[in-house]
DNA sequence: TACAAAAAGATACGGC
DNA sequence: GCCGTATCTTTTTGTA
C-alpha cells in the first residue's frame, strides 16, 4: 500500500472523531479496519499504563513498609538480568550442541 | 548467585534497618514480606511485558493488512497528545469554575 | 544545498534563539562555535565508524578461519552481560553495606 | 560461570568443528586463536564505547553552551544524508564518464 | 536535571 | 541476489 492510501485511511480514522461524527464517512471500509486497530492499541496501552501504575504502587507500599526502593529496584533488575543471562547461556549451549552435531538445528 | 540467595541477602540487609531497628530481627518475617514485594512486582512486570508484546502483534497485524505502521504510530501518538491537551483544558476549566465558585475544590 | 550553506542556515537559525535572544546577533561568533561542535562530532563519528568496520573485519576473519560467527557473537554478548551483571552486583553490595552502616554514602 | 571458563567452553566446542575438522584437535592452538579474536573484538568495542562517550560529552558541552541538542543532532543527521547523496551523485558521474570513455573502469 | 530503561529505527547477516 | 530476520543504534520516555 502506498503512502497515499495509508494516509487516506488514517485521515478517515481521525475523522472518526471529526468528520463521521457529523454523519458522513467518505471512505468507509478501510476506515473501520483502521479504527479497529487504533482502538485495540489504545486499549492495550491503557492496560499497560494501569499495570505500570500498579508497579509504582507496590514500590510505594514497600517504601512505606520500610524497604529501600533503590535496593529493591536493583534486586529486581539483577534477577531479571540473571534470568536473561541464563536464557542466553542456554541458547549458546544449543548453538554448541548444534555445532557438535549433538542436536538437530 | 542463585535467586534464592540473592533474595535472602537482601532480606537480611533490609532487616538490618527495617526490622532490627525495632530492636530485634525476628528472623524471616521481614523476609517473607520482601519476597512478597519482589514476587508481586515481577508478576506485574511479566503482565506488562505480555501486553507490550500484544501491542507489537497488533502493529504487525496492521502492517500485514497493508497499513504503514510508522503513520499508525504517529496517529496513536497524536491522539494521545490531543487527549492530554484535552485533559489539561479540562483541568484549566475546573480551575476557572473553582475560582468562580461554580464547583467545590 | 551545500554543506557550507546548510551549516550557515542552521547557525543563523540557532542564533535566532541563542544569540539574538540576548538582543543582538553577534554575526558569526555563535556560528563558529556551532561549526566547531559539528566538526568535532563528525570527526568522532567517523572514528567510531572506522572501529565498527574494524570489528566487522575481525568477525569476517574469524569466519574465514572457520569459526561460527553466530556463536562468537553470542559469546561476546554473554561476556558483556556478565560483566554488566557483576558491576550491578557490586553496586547492590554497596547499597547493602550503606544500609547496614558499614560504609558511608 | 567465570569469564575464563566461558571462553574455554567455547574453544572446545568450536574445535569440534574448526580444528578437529582437520582431523585432530591439537589441544589449545585453536583455543588461542579464538581467544585472540574475542580479545580483539572486545578491545575494539571498548574503544568504540569510549568514542561514543566522547560524542555524548560534546553534545553535553554544546547543550551547556545553549544549543538545543535535538536540533544539533538533526543537523548532523542531515549533513550525513547530504554527504551520502553527494557520494551517490559522484558515483553516478563516474558511471557517466566511464560510459563516455572519459575515465577508466 | 541526569540517568536508565523501553521503543523505534537503521543496518547487516544468512537463507532461499 | 533479494528478502526476512536479527542485531545494533538511536531516540524517547519515565523515574529518582
Amino acid at each position: 500500500m502506498s503512502y497515499q492510501n495509508g494516509t487516506e485511511v488514517v485521515t478517515e480514522a481521525r475523522n472518526g472523531k471529526a468528520a463521521s461524527a457529523q454523519g458522513k464517512d467518505t471512505g468507509g471500509v478501510g476506515a473501520e479496519r483502521l479504527r479497529s486497530f487504533v482502538e485495540r492499541i489504545e486499549r492495550l496501552e491503557a492496560e499497560k499504563k494501569e499495570i505500570a501504575d500498579d508497579i509504582k504502587e507496590v514500590y510505594a507500599e514497600a517504601k512505606g513498609t520500610g524497604y529501600d526502593t533503590k535496593i529493591l529496584r536493583k534486586v529486581i533488575s539483577l534477577r531479571k538480568m540473571e534470568d536473561h543471562d541464563r536464557r542466553e547461556q542456554d541458547e549458546l549451549l544449543d548453538l554448541y550442541m548444534q555445532a557438535l552435531g549433538m542436536i538437530e538445528e
